[in-house]
DNA sequence: AATATACAGTGTATTTATTACACTAAGTAA
DNA sequence: TTACTTAGTGTAATAAATACACTGTATATT
């Protein structure tokens, strides 16, 4: 069956944004390459798809052989196919990206020998990238930008728990703009998807925050409309 | 430097959903297939995408082909990779969407060996497709029923001089709902992006309404925010 | 015990956007 | 002249977005 396909010598990979927020800051996990070409240099994490996975696992492994992780919200965003933009020959790309929850510095699994290290850094300051990974990470972030306004993805950067005023920071560093504190609260109670849990944040050297958690079941499809701030 | 690659035995594929708008309706263009797999059955246009085409070159090429038009608005909206969704082998497809203007029937190319005929299709009148066409088609169509609310898609639907009625049509076949004429008329009209021509249709047996145009200088990059109905 | 600090938590008034709704005007066709 | 068909128009009511500043409460410090 297979011969009646022509043979192209090309090939297919997913390159992957892991963004994380921690400390109030947005985060996305490079790797230090440690093969030709662009030995030495930062890159989003990626790998070649094999012929027996989808896409989707094929992003969740990568995700996985990095982290540890499993069950980590990642989606498709855009396709990256122009001819020259892998040295090597033909290679597309398809670019996902993952929302997680830093806790700290999430442990970082042994890397394969196609990188030297992988750090958490922040994403306003980006070291040069390898290939055309600056845009394959601008669109990812357009993307984020985006979907933020429209599906409940704030939260996957979030501890179950957590306070308002974390939330409020989610949005405020991946839209980049101070939002208005009573303004934000306002609206995200009225969409009546979070639950109040009655309990308070420890540890803290200050008056302690009332603890929310996202109830999925309350939440249909779709914000009504575009939430605006 | 390519034999650094892995060999797989994969491909890709670029489908295509060709919208188009007519007589008040949307129509998608469906080819039917003369060749195994799925013989006889309906499809979306596609193609393999050669070693030296970008994506976005490969697209153009199909909707070329099919066609003869060229500068015809397209865009990238998912990846279809699942292991099992060509029964030839493993081809991951990148599917684009199409908008174009129809007057009458556009006129088809003679369509190479792989097809038996093209026909322009209501939405809501689709056949049975081939492979996994239908999922295809259906994240197609709501990739539309999106972009419409943010950005200026409706006048790639449409002749360059219309109506405000042809272009509340088309909102209303790509959103499924009838719109409220006086406020369809008002928000469009406080985007000032149409260009009121001073000129009247012709060859119309009724009261002939003022023509616009879509005026691209006038519009920055979205709606300020999502076009609420 | 008193005080300073740091963040939590709250309400109102104004402006802007959305919605609902129905008739007259103008041209064509018979 | 009349009938028909679509064009074109405004207002009032409701809902949503915005701008804005102080008090409350726990902790830490002296």
């Amino acid at each position: 069956m297979k011969e009646l396909l022509p043979h192209f010598n090309s090939h297919f990979s997913i390159d992957c944004i892991l963004f994380g927020f921690d400390e109030g800051e947005l985060k996305v996990l490079l790797i230090e390459r440690n093969e030709e070409p662009f030995k030495d240099w930062w890159a989003l994490p990626g790998n070649l798809v094999s012929e027996s996975e989808s896409l989707d696992q094929s992003a969740s492994r990568i995700l996985h052989e990095l982290t540890g992780l499993d069950n980590v919200f990642m989606e498709q965003f855009y396709t990256f196919g122009d001819v020259g933009r892998h040295p090597q020959g033909r290679i597309i790309s398809v670019a996902y990206y993952a929302l997680l929850r830093l806790g700290g510095d999430k442990a970082l699994k042994p890397l394969s020998t196609y990188a030297k290290q992988a750090h958490w850094i922040n994403v306003n300051e980006l070291p040069q990238l390898a290939f055309d990974h600056q845009k394959i990470f601008d669109q990812g972030l357009e993307k984020i930008k985006r979907r933020i306004k429209h599906q409940p993805i704030a939260f996957e950067l979030l501890p179950e728990k957590f306070t308002l005023t974390q939330l409020q920071n989610v949005y405020e560093v991946i839209l980049g703009k101070k939002l208005d504190k009573r303004n934000f609260r306002k609206k995200m109670l009225s969409f009546s998807v979070l639950k109040d849990l009655n309990e308070k944040q420890k540890g803290v050297s200050f008056r302690a925050a009332t603890l929310y958690r996202f109830d999925k079941r309350k939440y249909g499809k779709l914000f009504a409309k575009e939430i605006s701030f």
